[in-house]
DNA sequence: CTATGTGTATTATAGTCTTGATACACTAAT
DNA sequence: ATTAGTGTATCAAGACTATAATACACATAG
């Protein structure tokens, strides 16, 4: 469900909140999805229950997500259908000018990035 | 000199640790360059000079850079002239595997991500 | 010598991030 | 009723990041 790198330097809840608010801007959430348990994810990825709990906290409190006592997490009923591409656009656009930043200060070429990206895109499709 | 944003969610001495491997990586800093003073880039960025003093610390004992008292941080001395592509691309990976992740929970094609790059690769010349 | 410029050490404070152990209120199936 | 499953509150602890205000040892230009 999760792709979590403890070493990345990005705290965990983070990069829950990222994840979880892009896939419900491309639509691979729905309303009434249910949401791993937080003692699911807390293990099979080692780490604290409570960590995955904040980030869930988080995200309702945002309006992503929504629960009852007793439930599961579930993604919220209010929400666009599917965020329109302009507006996913921008939430890795950060993401973007990172990449950019660095291959020019590492002198690498458009064309090699591209290369990696392109590589790499496939690699995870296998 | 540096490119630094308090917002990113990275450590800042951290951004300075990555920037000057990049720099050194390509070439586009050199043995006996020498870097501008603690206090000048915790003006210009609104930093505690520790915060600059610390990335500094730990780039000299990387062996990247080299001081003697009472005057400024060089590029050290015993540096490969520039490190070969293959090294350099390594240390862009890790962004590039982001970026790739994030591109897919947002649904994005790979097309439009690789137009957002180029787009921001020439908004940056400018 | 003096003034200004290097980087750094020190001490204290604060906020963030994560873990750990325990306990609670509730739901759902047996 | 029991059991197992939700998320969450609480308290303690530690590591990490950054700020703040001083002070030191040294180099260099005037």
């Amino acid at each position: 469900m999760f792709i979590l790198d403890p070493h990345s330097g990005i705290p965990i809840y983070r990069q829950i909140l990222e994840q979880v608010r892009r896939k419900v801007a491309s639509g691979q959430l729905k309303t009434g999805d249910e949401m791993p348990s937080v003692r699911e994810v807390a293990l099979t990825h080692a780490v604290n229950p409570m960590t995955i709990s904040k980030a869930y906290s988080l995200l309702q409190a945002e309006g992503l997500l929504e629960h009852n006592r007793g439930k599961p997490m579930t993604v919220a009923a209010q929400l666009r259908a599917q965020t329109p591409v302009s507006r996913r656009v921008e939430q890795i656009e950060p993401l973007i000018a990172q990449v950019a930043l660095a291959a020019k200060q590492l002198q690498l070429s458009q064309a090699e990035v591209i290369k990696l990206l392109r590589r790499k895109w496939e690699q995870d499709d296998e």
